[in-house]
DNA sequence: TAAACAATGCAATGCAATTGCAGGCGGCTT
DNA sequence: AAGCCGCCTGCAATTGCATTGCATTGTTTA
């Protein structure tokens, strides 16, 4: 299982350090994207600024994507195989009012939004609110 | 012209106040959306926190929506003429990257998205990153 | 007018993100 | 092996924005 973690970092580019494996099994293992704070939770020997950096790290060599959901702070979650977090892959990221958790919708594709003349698109992010499928 | 205004506050139930009318014609000369942080340049005299209470209390009247852009801080721009803020009314605000500048596109309303089974959807917000026509 | 209520000003706090700097550790060179 | 160097880590400190408490002032209403 680790094997796993070790060659997902060393594909990209990421030096497997111990610290590392293990913020990124956790965030494999958990079914919804992960704050600092939850990372911080789980390992709460570790230092909230070494944790930070991995995430900002991870999120540089495209291992995760980062989700602001609009709850003032960000969410990471694993990038799917062949997941380039360009504007065409992105999808649709739901937050649950209840359980308060964060949820990447990979089947729904955010639809080609037309724009006024000259507007140039980037980036897109589209975030539903509302109740998940376990809370309803 | 306040005369207007001040009309506006009165239909929402806004007591007019000196701060208010001159906050809300701020407001309504941008052609962008404004943030806590262009109130206080705009009315460097003003103190910070009535400013951002006027803008809760615009907000919870209904007379201006916020928006999050993304960019850490939460924008504020004027609700159009009917606008109940609904899931329904919702449409796509716009972030250009090179002048900063928050928009809303009323003329892009937000498609439906299928859930998943058992998701219920309450809000719904959309931003796209990119170039305005201005910048372009 | 007096009481009740709303708006304002100033101080202080909370919370998440971010940066600076020094020490540690491993790999690489000579 | 010894020394050098770059990356990783830990701790301190700071920023930035949002939010609240409280006393004061202004406005409405009985
Ligand atoms: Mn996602
Ligand atoms: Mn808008
Ligand atoms: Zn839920
Ligand atoms: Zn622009």
């Amino acid at each position: 299982m680790l094997k796993n973690l070790d060659k997902l970092l060393q594909d990209k580019n990421i030096r497997p350090t111990a610290m590392r494996l293990l913020a990124l099994e956790y965030i494999s293992s958990q079914q919804t994207a992960v704050s600092l704070s939850d990372l911080e939770a789980a390992f709460h020997r570790a230092d909230r600024i070494t944790l930070y950096r991995t995430l900002k790290t991870f999120e540089e060599k495209g291992l995760v994507h980062s989700i602001m959901d609009g709850t003032g702070s960000v969410k990471y979650a694993l990038c799917e195989e062949g997941c380039e977090c360009a504007p065409e892959d992105m999808h649709v990221h739901f937050f649950c009012n209840k359980c308060q958790e964060t949820i990447c919708l990979p089947k729904s594709r955010i639809p080609k939004i037309p724009l006024p003349d000259n507007f140039k698109q980037e980036e897109v992010s589209l975030v539903i609110k509302g109740t998940c499928g376990s809370c309803s």
